[in-house]
DNA sequence: TGTTTTATATAAGATCAATTTATGATAACC
DNA sequence: GGTTATCATAAATTGATCTTATATAAAACA
């Protein structure tokens, strides 16, 4: 099995064998090391040869390290075939409550073993956590431009206008910019790509929007329109339970509809790991439509059932 | 400190001047380290290098690799030392019981962390433990000579003639082996160095004893003759204390005094483990006198001592 | 007892792997 | 924008390891 266990077979001829080398070799590799120690591991006697004390002291340690070697051989095989390894996955507040789920479930139930960390944060500062090597792909809008990262659109997300459900605008059949200039906008903090998208829209209409409010959190930005306390954009599948509960109001822009772009984002030029490119293969195979709460709906099952295995989500 | 670390440093060209070679050695171990794994350990980006999820977890597992590589010098250098190690001694009882607990202790007390394997059985026995590697020294009387095996004699005890104390051979001044040759005679098993060398002494006077029993135990024979079943011959040592306590007498031989080498024995041309040279130095730099009953009262107590703490005599 | 077989040691030459030297490319620094 | 620091690459060198061939020695056998 390896050189000590061979050499320990009382014969260094069977051991060469073993190891596919000549009897010489062996000879001189034992010989090489007694002189480095300054010890004697073998004596001969007759044609025979026996370990000495310090030979079976020296080979009982001598084994560890070969079952180490072992060890280390099979962790490198789980490597290459995703039986170990992290995922260090990038995405929004948003898209992990919304789209991420199903993604995530389906990748891990190819690959049970890979630990999955999903770290969340605005699109930009995503993008960034890509370049400080914090993850390794993200899931987000393309909030800003890098020369260094790859963008990947796989899903084309619809951005909607809510307001409070008695909102005046609410009964209106189309709302024009300039008349949503005038309401006071909850307005995703900097960084989102949403909020780049809408101010977009305001500056290209020569319009200046009338931010009352910046925050990254979905969740609060929905409670405050709830409230009455202004109207904001938002993905419109971050919205849909509250719009059919008829909690919140879907204002109708006059202008073309307003859509989002959500790509993979990795490193150009860098290495990915099996994990990562694991991860981007399985989002090209799925098809944009299965990402949405529709398409969840059958899936909501499984999901739960998968979830925490090793499915370490930070 | 070992390749991966060093390079784990982030820097090949660090990591180089720790190992004592040049940049490009680290750059080509490392690029074939990857070719062999099929697997990307190390990231550039700008002019530092990263280890990628898959390096760290290679990483990981490999330092225990190195961890036990350090280990195993250290258990050279503690073999060279003496700091660890076995000492397989073959012995007699009679031997093991009356001079083996003084050199013992001697060497134990200079040799604190080297196991004691102490065996015993009769000098032939022992002399053949050797040639078997059973036991590397022996401390045994010379009961036959053989050409691979080394006898060094360090003490000549005296042998002397064992009879009941109410025997009526013990008033006279001396005994022939005449007279002895017809005294029923407990003698030692075949292997014995004492029957050796009791044997020759009857042969040389012409004379066959008259071997009422053989046996290995010193101390069975020693009841047998105080019980009156006849007399017999021990080395001087072993009845020191019923002769004293008048339990046995002494019957005078009319020869001249009886002697009994006491020897270490090893193979000739081969290898001794530092354990087995340094018995040999300590017996060398003993004197035969420290070794009788005499001598060992004032150390009796160290002995004691020192006697269980790592002395597995078996 | 001598001959054959089996096994290790040794020496010289060949092979292969690892290292160095020299140089190029690239990104960071001033 | 030139300089510096760092890694990559290629060719040449070195050195270690292996092979071939042979010697030696003990066991097996007849």
């Amino acid at each position: 099995m390896n050189p000590f266990h061979a050499a320990k077979s009382q014969n260094f001829t069977q051991a060469a064998k073993e190891l596919f080398i000549t009897q010489p070799a062996v000879s001189a590799q034992i010989k090489g090391l007694e002189e480095a120690c300054n010890l004697v591991f073998f004596k001969k006697r007759g044609r025979r040869v026996y370990l000495t004390e310090e030979g079976k002291i020296l080979f009982k340690h001598a084994c560890k390290i070969f079952e180490y070697a072992r060890e280390l051989e099979n962790i490198v095989n789980d490597l290459q075939q995703l039986k170990i390894g992290v995922l260090r996955l990038g995405t929004t507040k948003t898209y992990a409550r919304y789209f991420m789920p199903f993604m995530i479930s389906t990748f891990h139930e190819k690959h049970p073993d890979i630990k999955i960390q999903l770290n969340e944060g605005s699109s930009l500062e995503m993008t960034y956590s890509l370049l400080e090597f914090k993850n390794e792909v993200a899931v987000i809008a393309k909030a800003e431009d890098h020369p260094e990262v790859q963008f990947i659109p796989f899903s084309r997300e619809e951005v909607i206008v809510i307001a409070p459900v008695n909102h005046p605008l609410a009964v209106k059949k189309s709302v024009s910019l300039q008349e949503l200039a005038r309401e006071p906008l909850i307005m995703k903090e900097a960084g989102s790509g949403t909020r780049k998208r809408v101010l977009e829209l305001f500056a290209k209409a020569g319009q200046t929007p009338n931010i009352l409010m910046e925050t990254g959190n979905t969740e609060f930005i929905k409670q405050l329109v709830q409230r009455g306390d202004g109207v904001a954009f938002l993905v419109k599948e971050a919205v849909l339970t509250e719009v059919q509960e008829k909690k919140l109001a879907v204002l109708p822009i006059r202008e073309k509809q307003l859509f989002l772009d959500v790509s993979v984002a990795y490193l150009k030029n860098q290495h990915l790991s099996p994990p990562a490119k694991a991860f981007i293969q399985i989002l090209d195979q799925i098809k944009p439509g299965d990402l949405t709460l529709k398409g969840i709906g059958s899936l909501m099952a499984k999901m739960l059932v998968n979830r925490n295995k090793n499915l370490n989500v930070s």
